[in-house]
DNA sequence: TGCTCCATGTAACACGTTACATGATTGC
DNA sequence: GCAATCATGTAACGTGTTACATGGAGCA
């Protein structure tokens, strides 16, 4: 049960609304733990009639009709004792890799196609990364914790992106030999 | 909705009962799609409704209740069916990063216990893997294309667990060093 | 006899996904 | 005026998790 706190991170990053959380988990913090804009709207009316966090009408509101969140003090606490505690590594549940054991197996499925749109996908975000970095960590300059913290999960994602990259390309070269 | 052809992955790889189904998740194919022992006894039981597979005694059946799950063609069909399906690749859910973000921006959380239980898991899970490939993969051995296939899913493996265990080493450095 | 492990399940609930609904605003 | 996008939600359903139930087999 993580959702609620990837949300209340996201919130302590930067109050804002559902729909925007909800953008900012289709990038950022959503690579690292997805959610549909569903869920995140759930999240929160939970979270409020918890208080841990409240609504309220942001100074400039102009003419939308934004809900902007932000943390109470019962949500810092609340964060601060899951991030406390202990949990396993994340479990897989790579359906990519089912499909290779399943073609192992059964034979005549062709998975390049696939395999090679997957490539491309995991290129573009790779770029993507890189361009964060370029833009938030430029070399030299002098980091708070909080951000060398950040850098290291960017690095984390770039890591993860060439690891697949690599090997994309590496079990591109075997599917395709003739049988 | 993966998990079914998961089983039958693993069915096709060898017929076998519930409980070894959920032992073997627990090790080989479960590395790469995560599944409790009560979702496999609902798959088998909605599976076997949907004709995809049958049970049956085993011949050496002797005095054990096990019930053996075997694939019917229809299991086969759809399994195929399902591999040539485009998909996604994998949404990550890994809550330790997003406790290392909530770390960035409260401070005061301590991770490295954390990430070094953590660290120990993975290099335990790496020693296994090159155990797997010592084992079944030694140098020279002329592999079948299904052969080649599980070899590349175990080097995915291996390089994920790599990747997990460099960037874990450099987190722990950074994390330890004086605020 | 009592303990542990084998083997299969039921039930309740929490979480995640998909489809749909509603109305306001912005741009052509 | 119309379409696309903004912004928030409801509802239904499917998947995943946790707790518990049941009874047999092996063994000290």
């Amino acid at each position: 049960m993580s959702l609620p706190h990837a949300v209340l991170t996201s919130l302590l990053e930067k109050s804002t609304s559902g729909y925007d959380l909800a953008r900012r988990f289709d990038k950022s913090i959503g690579y690292f733990w997805h959610a549909t804009h569903q869920q995140i709207y759930r999240e929160l009316a939970r979270m409020e009639a918890a208080g841990w966090i409240e609504a309220y009408v942001p100074p400039d509101a102009g003419n939308t009709r934004k809900k902007h969140y932000r943390v109470l003090p019962a949500g810092r606490v609340e964060l601060a004792r899951w991030a406390q505690d202990s949990a396993d590594p994340m479990d897989l549940r790579d359906a990519f890799t089912v499909k290779l054991r399943a073609d192992a197996v059964l034979g005549e499925v062709d998975l390049v196609p696939e395999l090679q749109r997957h490539l491309a996908l995991h290129e573009e975000r790779l770029a993507q990364y890189r361009r964060f970095e370029a833009r938030d960590f430029p070399p030299g300059k002098p980091l708070t914790r909080g951000q060398a913290i950040q850098h290291m999960i960017l690095k984390k994602g770039m890591l993860y992106e060439q690891g697949e990259i690599a090997w994309g390309r590496e079990m591109v070269a075997l599917l395709s030999q003739p049988a």
